[in-house]
DNA sequence: AGGTAATATGTTACCGCTAAAACGAGGATA
DNA sequence: TATCCTCGTTTTAGCGGTAACATATTACCT
């Protein structure tokens, strides 16, 4: 049986072409009768209008690009899903669809973020991949294109983004760390990321200009992954380092608690010998023992939100976007005023 | 600037339209020269063709489309993780997109399954969030539209499906612990889906037709969403029904590591008082301490095979599928012979 | 009643590409 | 030399919609 189209329904329904297209597409001009009875018609035959044809026509696809980092376990990493659900949930409820890819190495080789938007498969990109090393995003700069950075940002390049606030980030922790005393502190960073670059810099320069006395901050990285298993060997590296120090800042949870796992293999007591604080605030947080202190970061809301602005540039309500969502404190057991204080 | 088309790359090169559109295609009955001549012009205004066009003409969208299950955390599972991996990296090789969508209750509602393969926005789908009551999914019964069912399967339903083999599976686990002397045998089953029904009815005739003398199984349930606390709690409950159980077999590795957990937290010997086994094998079961015994499941390769059926169905190669794929036996430290034997 | 405005529907010109069929030029065949 | 292939390219007819514009109908004034 051949494949009902819009005339079809045309037909049957004794209307015009365009009078069903308006009903398809929910036009107010139409009045009540006609829309029920070209409906039946759509109905009886289960007719759904054609959406290459429809996109040709109208010259958009209703689609959003969602590009996600090639990580080994992409999928598996929390941090992805909370940004993910949001992002669908948004653009589903607008009825647009998510078109996923993979920033391999052969995604950026082939060009296929240029090719994707330029051959309209996709209205807009949501990039949730960004490293440091992403330079390619350049050609965003200034295009026509519709073009999103997900939880990141490119300084120095002109690119909309939608993130947490990381300098906010570290400006909470610092401070929490160096309300309750702590003036020796060590950093597991993230380097891989501006964002990670941005957050460590900002929590460096708050420990160090602390008006009632600096303290005393050694940093080292926590690995390409952000792992717990990247947390625990940078705490091990730590210790040994300066095996005084009162507290331990991780950029995110998973290498807190990873840091944690060191301390209670090598009988360190927290939050009594060491305070240990992360970045996120991910379910686990409040599961481990004793509670992690963290800083609040809500994905799901930076994947709403990167996707509302992502649809207004569509519409052209905004020409462009840099948002920064505020994040919170979270105070559990694994932080408590400095031995030495 | 207006937006390069097809038409103008074949004014500026001096070839007709369809020459054009034959060279970006790769035909082959063009001649290198023009080939040549035709990609300098493409590559000169970096040219993509539209793909609204190009599915309209060639009612193809070049497009597949994958549903995964509506769990509150679905991109952390790691199950679906490999699933996903593997067919992506399979339908990128073929030049198809994935369009992604989650079975919200919205979906089904909508009926976005069938409006998606209607309208024609995706060559096929590939449905991996099946689980006992999807009966809507009968409409892809003996229907024109590419349907594959990822690791599940519908007893009854005509629906093409590729899916680890769980009956096989739950032999190599039964026959493993029967081996070892097992005869009190706790069961931690999945019930939601039909390969886990498909699993525990397998591993119970197994057990109870065992040629040297049948065991005593007891099953319960591990919960909606086989989780590690839903193995937790399974353990519980079962240690407390028949506390002289020797072994404990979960239908996956995370409720089998919640099983471990509960053990060690009740301070009973693993595997010397109670063997544990899991399925799936996934990461973390080589790095739990003692390893996880466990059936090996494949998932990439699935998500690979299953993604390749599908090409299969839409070229034509083939009409329908239903594959089994072989599982294999992973004796790792948490299982041993039973102390009563 | 005649003219105008508002509302509802129809006409038509594309949107940018593919693919079947047509075409022309040169070389092989007889 | 006329006929037939073959190869490489062009012609042409859509694919199934959308949206601007045209038109018809009815309502509303004065």
């Amino acid at each position: 049986m051949k494949r009902k189209t819009i005339k079809d329904i045309a037909k049957e329904s004794g209307f015009s072409l365009s009078t069903v297209s308006l009903v398809l597409n929910n036009h107010p001009r139409i009045s009540q009768a006609t829309r029920d009875r070209v409906m039946a018609v759509v109905k009886k035959y289960n007719f759904y209008p054609n959406s290459s044809a429809r996109g040709l026509a109208s010259k958009s696809s209703r689609t959003l690009s969602v590009v996600v980092p090639n990580l080994t376990r992409v999928f598996s990493d929390i941090y992805l899903g909370e940004l993910i659900s949001g992002i669908y949930e948004r653009a589903t409820s607008q009825g647009y669809k998510i078109l996923l890819d993979i920033a391999t190495a052969q995604f950026v080789k082939t060009q296929e973020y240029a090719k994707l938007l330029a051959s309209r498969r996709a209205d807009g990109m949501l990039f949730i991949a960004s490293d440091i090393h992403a330079d390619y995003l350049g050609v965003f700069e200034d295009s026509p294109y519709k073009f999103v950075l997900v939880n990141h940002l490119f300084p120095g390049k002109k690119l909309n983004y939608v993130s947490v606030d990381y300098a906010a980030s570290a400006r909470l922790a610092a401070e929490h760390l160096m309300g309750l005393g702590h003036r020796r502190i060590g950093l597991i960073a993230g380097t891989n990321t501006f964002t990670g670059l941005l957050f460590r810099d900002e929590f460096l320069r708050v420990c160090k200009t602390w008006p009632a006395g600096p303290a005393q901050v050694s940093w080292v990285d926590g690995g390409e992954e952000w792992s717990q298993r990247g947390g625990y060997a940078a705490a091990a590296k730590l210790m040994a380092q300066t095996p005084d120090l009162t507290a331990i800042m991780a950029a995110n949870d998973r290498m807190a608690i990873g840091a944690m796992r060191w301390m209670a293999d090598n009988r360190r007591e927290v939050p009594e010998e060491v305070s240990i604080m992360g970045v996120d605030d991910i379910q686990l947080a409040a599961y481990v023992n004793p509670g992690l202190s963290t800083i609040r970061h809500d994905l799901y809301q930076v994947g709403i939100e990167s996707c509302n602005r992502m649809l207004q540039l569509i519409k052209g309500e905004i020409t462009e976007c840099s948002d920064l969502l505020p994040t919170s404190l979270v105070v559990r057991g694994s932080t408590a005023h400095s031995r030495l204080s």
